[in-house]
DNA sequence: TATCTATTTAGATATTTTTCTAAATAGAGT
DNA sequence: ACTCTATTTAGAAAAATATCTAAATAGATA
């Protein structure tokens, strides 16, 4: 997975309240967008990057992309960032 | 201090390992730049990068100028991550 | 004070990112 | 099969990023 694009994918503000709008339910690209002041194609763009990075995962119904959050990526986020916060590396 | 900035810090590999570098010592700049194959000026960049993000802070001693993790971002941003892999957010 | 050492700043360049418009795709309903 | 709707892809332009070399700064020590 790769925690750059991870992290890339996330240092942009549109693309952090997009999932924040997926965190209770799945939306298709078209509501997604309707919620912002940029064209289809730019949001089209930044979802690609979600996805690369692992972040949502798609799903089709009839005309429309559902994208959805996926945790587990977030989790491994956790893991990573713990290694500073936990201080689990004290001697003794 | 803003996510944008964090995250953006958060995405370079080099500034990650800066950081792991970082755990459990304080290093000088010096220090930081020996173990990388880049000019000290590019180094230089990047611990600027940290300390704009917040997560890093600097002190001088003699010549040098020493860097250490500052955790208090790396617990925002556990915040802000367990928002979406925490599923408080469950009906009933 | 002159010089040496550690680090940062400035300016330049190549690469990457974000955004747009226009065109392409793909499936749905008629 | 045709057309309509939703979404993605391609290509282009502007802005941001990572890197370098060379120069500037600033403090330490002789």
């Amino acid at each position: 997975m790769g925690f750059a694009e991870t992290f890339k994918a996330l240092s942009d503000p549109v693309r952090r309240e997009i999932l924040l709008m997926l965190r209770d339910q799945k939306m298709s690209a078209g509501e997604i967008g309707s919620h912002f002041e940029m064209t289809g194609a730019t949001i089209s763009y930044h979802l690609s990057q979600l996805k690369k990075a692992g972040l949502v995962s798609e799903s089709r119904y009839k005309n429309f992309v559902y994208y959805e959050i996926n945790m587990s990526v977030f989790e491994e986020l956790m893991m990573w960032i713990s290694q500073f916060s936990g201080g689990q590396n004290e001697k003794g």
